[in-house]
DNA sequence: ATCGACTAGGGTAATTTGGGGG
DNA sequence: TATGTCCAAATTACCCTAGTCG
C-alpha cells in the first residue's frame, strides 16, 4: 500500500495496469512479468525496475510516478562546456543527470548512478570510445542502458560505432531540440526483444 | 538504520523485502529466518549473513549493498602479467576477483563488481591514480571500499597516495605473502565507524 | 537520566492466493 | 485462450500500547 516501496504487490500492479489482479498472478506465473516469491504462502513481490520493463516491452503507458527511473542520463563527455550545454538541456526535459570527463569516472558512474542512457563522445583523449560501447555492451547488467553517441567525427565512424553496439548517434554541434528527441526515442520507446532465458 | 551495521533490525529486514515489519518478526517465530534475541523485550536482530542466506533459499533479490560479504577484489593494473600473478595469488586465498586493465573498465568494476578491496597500480598510462582515489573516495557509496596502492613508484608518492585516501600500499615487485597480509589486514579488520548524520 | 525513535505484542482489517466455474 | 468473479484459507498490513534501545 505504500507508494515509496521499491516493491509491489500483485494488487498495485494490478491498479496500474487497470485489471484484475487474478490477472496479475497470472501473468507472473507464466512468465510475463518478473516476481519473487515472499516465503510463507508465496505472496509475489514485483520489482519497481522489472514492472517498468514490463510496461515497456508490451508497450503499456508507464505512470508518470515511475518515469523517474527511466530518466537518468549520463553525460560522457571531457569538454565541459559541452557536457554542461547538454546537462541544462536535460534538466529542463526533467532529466536527472551526471557529468563524467574521463573513462574512470564514467564506468563509475556507470556502475552507481545506473543511467538509463548514456550520451559519449567517442574521441575523449586517452579513452578508446569503440572500446568503451563494446564493454558497456558485454556486461549483460548494462543491456538497457542506452547509448547516444554524441561526437564530432566523421559520419562513417559514427555509424560504425552503431554497428559495435550503440543505440544511436547525432554529430557535434548538437541541437537541443534534436538531442531531446533522439533520447526520448531511445529511453521511451526503450526497444526490447523477447525470449526468454 | 545505519546501512554499514553487521546486523538488521526487523524494521531494516522489512524494508529490504517490501514488506511490513511485523510480517518479519512472524518469519523469525515460524523458522523461516534466523535471529536472535535481545536480553530485556527480546528485539530481534539478525545476522547479514544469516539474512542474504534466506533471501537465497526465497530467490529474494539481493540488495547491492549486501554484496560486501564474501571477499572480492578488484584489481586494477594494465599489466597483465603483473595481474593475473596478483589473481592466481588471491584466487588460492579464497578471493573473487577482476582485472581491470584500463580507468573505464576499472570505474565500471568498481560499480557493478562492488569489490570491497582494490589494488590499484597509480602508474598506468592515461590514469591519473591520484585522481582515482580522490575520485573514490568522494562517492559516499564507495566508503568502506579499500584501496590498497600496488605501484613501482617512489615511495614518497605511495605515502602521498595514503595522505589522499588510499588505505595501504605495496610497493612492486609485490610478494605473494605481503599481499595476502595486507589485504586480510583491511578486508578483516573493515574499520566500521558510526555516528549518525 | 531525559528523550526521541524504534520494537514487540495483540487484535483486527485488508489483501493475496489458489481453485473452480462463468 | 484470456480475463473477471466468487469462495475459503492463509498471509500480510495497520491499529494500538507498553517497553526498550541509543
Amino acid at each position: 500500500m505504500k507508494l515509496e516501496t521499491q516493491t509491489l504487490t500483485t494488487g498495485e500492479v494490478a491498479k496500474h495496469c487497470g485489471v484484475h489482479f487474478r490477472t496479475v498472478i497470472r501473468w507472473i506465473e507464466k512468465g510475463y512479468l518478473k516476481a519473487y516469491q515472499l516465503p510463507g504462502r508465496g505472496d509475489n513481490r514485483v520489482q519497481l525496475t522489472d514492472f517498468v520493463e514490463f510496461l515497456k516491452k508490451n508497450s503499456l503507458p508507464i505512470p508518470a510516478a515511475f518515469q523517474q527511473l527511466s530518466k537518468r542520463v549520463l553525460i560522457v563527455d571531457d569538454e565541459d562546456a559541452v557536457a554542461q550545454s547538454i546537462q541544462r538541456t536535460l534538466h529542463r526535459e526533467g532529466f536527472e543527470t551526471k557529468i563524467a570527463s574521463d573513462g574512470f569516472k564514467a564506468g563509475i558512474m556507470m556502475g552507481l548512478f545506473s543511467p538509463t542512457l548514456i550520451t559519449l563522445d567517442i574521441q575523449m583523449p586517452h579513452v578508446d570510445g569503440f572500446e568503451v560501447i563494446r564493454f558497456v555492451r558485454a556486461q549483460p547488467q548494462l543491456k538497457n542502458t542506452k547509448i547516444l553517441v554524441v561526437s564530432g567525427v566523421a559520419e562513417s565512424e559514427l555509424k560504425r560505432s552503431i554497428e559495435i553496439g550503440a543505440d544511436a548517434y547525432l554529430a557535434k554541434p548538437v541541437q537541443p531540440e534534436e538531442l531531446v528527441k533522439k533520447i526520448n526515442e531511445l529511453v521511451v520507446l526503450a526497444p526490447q526483444e523477447e525470449k526468454v532465458s
